[in-house]
DNA sequence: GTATTGACTTCAT
DNA sequence: AATGAAGCCAATA
């Protein structure tokens, strides 16, 4: 039976932590996993995510605050849909990280150290 | 074993 | 702002 390694639960548990609302880049999502450099690696993980779990891999972006998926790509408007409904405003496939930009919390990152 | 790939990041043009 | 190259490292082929 396979199963994904820790290190792919251990990103989805850290991007659950992002607060609805808020955005979060590949890289800080795989700083806060205890992953440092394996950006690319949050994203094939997101990509391997079920479903049936919730995980809002919406809130993640690059570092520049783009959409990681190419305008008018399906899944591009669909996490733009997502995130609007969350309060979150999408411009031109882009996000404004000074508005929106998660700054892990005491509290939030304690959750994210539990594993 | 090496080569290629990828929902990335950063620096240089 | 846009584009390209190099860096990065686990997963695949």
């Amino acid at each position: 039976m396979k199963q994904p390694s820790e290190k792919v639960i251990r990103i989805w548990k850290t991007v659950q932590v992002v607060p609805s609302g808020k955005v979060a880049s590949y890289g800080q999502i795989a700083d806060l996993a205890g992953l440092p450099g394996r950006a690319r690696l949050v994203g094939k993980s997101l990509g391997l995510a079920p479903s049936s779990m919730n995980l809002p891999w919406y809130r993640i972006l690059r570092s520049s605050g783009q959409l990681a998926f190419e305008k008018g790509t399906r899944q591009a408007e669909m996490q733009k849909g997502f995130l609007q409904e969350e309060g979150v405003v999408v411009m031109n496939n882009r996000v404004k990280l000074k508005q929106f930009g998660w700054q892990p919390d005491l509290a939030e990152m304690l959750i994210g150290l539990e594993f």
